[in-house]
DNA sequence: TGCAAAGCGGACCTACGGTCCGTATTGTTA
DNA sequence: TAACAATACGGACCGTAGGTCCGCTTTGCA
C-alpha cells in the first residue's frame, strides 16, 4: 500500500476539525449534545469534509481518543517504570490501571462519548483488546494467580468511563479518593490470587 | 393519589405491547434494530398507544426489565437462602451476583437494550442504586472489609450487560464457565478484605 | 498556464423517537 | 338502551441527527 499523502488543504482541515471537536467535547455537559453539524460548524468546514476525513462519528471519536491516549501507550510500551515493561507485574498492573483512571478523569466527556457511540460494544474495539491483552499477560506473570482473562476484564470494567463519570460527577468524589479506592481494590485482587 | 384504574382496552393493549416487545427483543440480533414502530406494528397498535402506555423507549424497556427481574428481587428480599436475607453475607453476595449473571445471560438482548438506551448512564437508574445498596450493605457486614461502596460498584461492573454479552456471544464462553469465573473472582475479592 | 485529481460544502435524504388530534371505544347514568 | 363524558386509539406528522451526493473549487504537477 503506497498510501499517498493527502493534499495540504485536507491535512489542514483534518487538524482544524480535530481541534474543534476536542474543544467542543471538553466544554460540554453531555457529549450527545455535540452533533456532527456542530463540530463542522465550529471547525468552519462543511459536513461533507468532516465525514470524508473521519468516516463517521465513531471514527472521529476514535481518532481523537487515540491521539490523546498516545503518550500513555508510549509510556506503557517503552517507557520507564512504573508504567514501562521493566516494572514487576504487580506494580505495573497498579500503575497501568491508575494511569487509565487518571486519563479517563482528565478526558471524561470524550471517553464517555466514545464508549457511548455506536451500538458496537466497547469490547470489540481494538484498543480495548490491546489493554486487555496487556493486563492479562501481566496477571498471568504473577505466581499463583488464576483467571487472568476474566480478572483483566473486571479490572478494566472498574475504570469504565460511565462509572468514573458517575463517581467523579454525580457522587462528587475527589480524584485522589477514587484513585485510592481503585488501588486498594486492585491490591486486594492481586493478593487474593496467591492465597486461593 | 387515588390512581384510578385504566380502561379495559388500555390494559389489554399494555399486555399485548409488552408481549410483542418481549418477543422482538428475544429474537433479534442487535436490540437497536428493534424500533418503536416495529414494536407497535408487532403488537398491532398505533405508535400513539405505545408511547401513551410507556412514555418513551426507556420507559418500555424499564418496564419489561422490571417485570422479568421481579422474581429475583422477591427472592432476594424475602426468599429462602441462599438469596434471601437469612443468608450469611459472603455467601449471599456470591448468590446475588450469580443470580444477576444468570439473569443477564437469560435476557441478554433486553438487558443490553436497557443499558444502552438513552444517554442516561446506568448508574442513575433506581434499580442500579438498589442493587448497589444491597451489595454494599452485605460487604460492610463482612468483618475486616473495607471500601464496600467501590467494591460493590466493581462487582456490579463485572456483570454488566455488554461484558456478559461479549463473553457469552463473541467469545462463546459457556454459561458455566462464566459463572465459575465470576464466583472465583468474587471469592478472591471477599477473602482479600480480611487479609489486607 | 493548463488540466486532472483531490477535495470542498451544504443541500438533501433517511430513519427514528416522539407528538397531535380527529375518531372510536368504554362505561356510567337514567 | 340512549345519550354523553371520559378515556383511549392510531397513524399522519414533526424535529433532529447521522450520513450521502454532486456541482464547484483548490491543489499540484508538467
Amino acid at each position: 500500500m503506497p498510501e499517498r499523502k493527502p493534499r495540504k488543504d485536507a491535512a489542514r482541515n483534518r487538524e482544524t476539525i480535530f481541534a474543534a471537536a476536542d474543544a467542543l467535547f471538553a466544554g460540554c455537559e453531555d457529549p450527545n449534545d455535540v452533533t456532527m453539524a456542530d463540530i463542522a460548524a465550529a471547525a468552519g468546514v462543511g459536513k461533507g469534509t468532516l465525514f470524508r476525513a473521519f468516516g463517521d462519528r465513531a471514527g472521529l471519536l476514535r481518532t481523537l481518543y487515540a491521539s490523546r491516549l498516545e503518550p500513555i501507550e508510549q509510556a506503557v510500551e517503552a517507557g520507564p517504570p512504573p508504567l514501562g515493561p521493566a516494572t514487576p507485574p504487580q506494580q505495573r498492573v497498579l500503575a497501568v490501571l491508575d494511569a487509565t483512571l487518571c486519563f479517563k478523569l482528565d478526558n471524561r466527556r470524550l471517553t464517555l462519548a466514545l464508549e457511548d457511540s455506536g451500538s458496537t460494544s466497547p469490547y470489540q474495539a481494538e484498543h480495548y483488546q490491546r489493554w486487555h491483552r496487556l493486563l492479562r499477560t501481566m496477571l498471568e506473570q504473577i505466581p499463583g494467580s488464576t483467571g487472568g482473562d476474566f480478572t483483566a476484564h473486571v479490572l478494566l470494567a472498574a475504570v469504565r468511563a460511565d462509572l468514573v463519570e458517575y463517581l467523579a460527577g454525580q457522587e462528587g468524589l475527589p480524584r485522589e479518593r477514587i484513585r485510592a479506592q481503585l488501588a486498594d481494590f486492585t491490591t486486594g485482587v492481586l493478593n487474593s490470587g496467591s492465597s486461593g
